[in-house]
RNA sequence: CGGGGUGUAGCGUAGCCCGGUAUCGCGCCUGGUUUGGGACCAGGAGGCCGCAGGUUCGAAUCCUGCCACCCCGACCA
């Protein structure tokens, strides 16, 4: 926590430079985190009901996000598909427990029209166009996907069925945050069926390994990744894998999830293959997810005090070429160096952004696009002409070194890969640094108030304990790590007897 | 839904206790000088002070109701 607090207060010392009085709020990093998503240009509060406007910025980085994990999803044998945003409501109470999860937090249609009122007070719901049957916006869509999958099985011929959709969905949350937990939100949600509960397992934890090789390997983002606990499952589900990343402040971040359901939701909607011997058996189903909370993750693991950080495989642009000139004459003398290096680095691949507005000074964009997070940056001025150099800056560590012409694309090249490479070994030596093994209840309470992060401990394996110490210290099990831990022990809070630690931490 | 807080120009705010139609900074516009780390000078535009009602000669200010947002809890990806 205290590095965040360095961190909050240089940042918005350096806003109020701007006139942008911030100071106050360098007590509390999650407002901290609040603005530099609407200062770095990601995102806003759109003022409807915890719902934000993701800015073309923030979009970008969410579109490359898209782009990349659906190839990985396409590379693993699944399709994409579109089903509906509104869900019948006896669909949604076919699963006892899965109803049982969301039914406090969803948005229902109830009418399908509006109409001037006759006092003239302006629109009001038409109390005559009352829906029969209310509708309830998705907050995820396993049920209405299951109803149709019932008309897409018969035979063990149709399974797998391997499928994945794009979607928004919307969860009437009471407390939300940008990116992190917003009303409505973007994500993907993968729904499969197979004919065994092997094949089906085999499926929900191949899911959570490409969830995992994403984050690490585009977001720079170290994980962990393991099973949560009963009482931490998704609703309906009998085994829930997940990705738990750390964040700055110390506090769990949970990146994607990837459920075995067994064949509840086959059970629920009757949903039946006939085998190869002939018989008439449930499907076993997994679904999977992650979404827009994923930026969120990106922007709290990395940043720093001049703003956002981005990995070269996910920044909108990856290199920003800014001209020092006066008047038309010496930019003219610049462009002709600079216009076949943009063209050469486009055709490697490469985003860049030559920025020619004459509106600015060059500290100034400087500025910006190190709050933005742009990962490599060139200057080029007089001084640079006459020596036939480019100034060339990484925004991972802010280092400026002044590189011949002639190197400049291999040093780019370089650079781009091994920001990457830097921004997750700095991520994880934070994240190992922050996980930290006690042995007593006490040392556990000590070490979640002074230290934050991961604790590993034993636990008894009931919810009751895990309920008491989530009561007295708001920290939950994150999960269950995925690596064999079978280390015996005894349960720190009831002395009992444990078969391995599980992570606890303090979550968002 | 419980506790706390805040709504004043695009953003951040002063004024409110003790009523007299609004302060300052940033941003924006114009002109000039500038341009290797958030430029400077001069001039200018921009406000139903969250909404509705009440008290008053007069309300940003006092009273009532409502709405929105933020923070903390409960809930959650």
């Amino acid at each position: 926590m205290r590095t965040i607090l360095v961190i909050s207060c240089k940042f918005c010392a350096k806003l109020s430079v701007m006139g942008k009085n911030l100071t106050k709020r360098s007590e509390d990093y999650s407002k901290w985190y609040n603005e530099l998503v609407v200062k770095a240009d990601l995102a806003e509060n759109s003022g409807v009901r915890g719902c934000m406007v993701i800015k073309p910025y923030g979009y970008a980085i969410w579109e490359k996000m898209q782009f990349q994990l659906d190839k990985m999803f396409k590379e693993t044998g699944h399709e994409n598909a579109y089903f509906p945003l509104f869900i019948p409501k006896s669909y949604f109470s076919k699963e006892a427990s899965h109803v049982e999860g969301f039914a406090k937090e969803c948005a229902v249609v109830t009418h399908y029209r509006l109409k001037n009122a006759e006092d003239g007070s302006g629109i009001i719901v038409d109390p005559d166009a009352k829906l029969e049957e209310e509708l309830i916006v998705r907050p995820t869509s396993e049920t209405i996907i299951w109803d149709t999958y019932r008309k897409w099985i018969q035979s063990y011929r149709d399974l797998p069925l391997l499928i994945n959709q794009w979607a928004n969905v919307v969860r009437w949350e009471m407390r939300t945050r940008l990116f992190l937990r917003t009303s409505e939100f973007l994500w993907q949600e993968g729904h499969t069926a197979h004919a065994t509960e092997r094949e089906a397992i085999a499926e929900a934890e191949q899911m959570m390994h490409v969830y995992a090789d994403f984050v690490e390997n585009y977001m720079g983002v170290p994980v962990i990744k393991g099973t949560k606990t009963a009482s931490e499952r998704f609703a309906g589900a009998l085994e829930t894998y997940c990705i738990e990343a750390l964040m700055q402040d110390g506090k769990a971040l949970q990146a994607g999830t990837s459920h075995f359901l067994g064949q509840n939701f086959a059970k629920a909607f009757d949903v039946k293959f006939a085998s190869k011997e002939g018989d008439l058996e449930y499907v076993w189903a997994t679904s999977w997810g992650v979404s827009t909370r994923l930026m969120g993750a990106l922007v709290m693991t990395h940043s720093d005090d001049n703003g956002l950080v981005l990995p070269p495989k996910l920044a909108p642009i990856q290199v920003v070429i800014v001209p020092i000139y006066k008047g038309v004459t010496q930019l003219d003398e610049i462009s002709s160096k600079v216009n076949p290096l943009v063209q050469e680095l486009r055709s490697k691949g490469i985003t860049v952004k030559y920025d020619t507005r004459d509106t600015y000074k060059p500290g100034f964009k400087f500025n910006e696009y190190e709050l933005k997070g742009v990962p490599v940056r060139l200057a080029i001025g007089q001084r640079d002409l006459e020596n036939d150099t480019f100034e060339v800056a990484r925004r991972d560590t802010l280092q400026k070194e002044t590189i011949d012409a002639i190197d400049v694309v291999a040093h780019i090249e370089f650079l781009l890969a091994d920001i990457q490479g830097n921004m997750y070994q700095k991520a994880l030596k934070y994240r190992e640094e922050h996980i930290t093994e006690v042995n007593s209840y006490v040392e556990f309470q000590e070490v979640l108030e002074r230290k934050g992060g991961f604790i590993s401990a034993h636990w008894d394996g009931t919810a009751a304990t895990e309920e008491r110490i989530k009561g007295e210290t708001k920290a939950t099990i994150r999960c269950i790590p995925f690596v064999p831990n079978t280390e015996n022990g005894n349960c720190m809070v009831t002395g009992k007897p444990s078969v391995g630690r599980v992570l606890f931490a303090k979550a968002y």
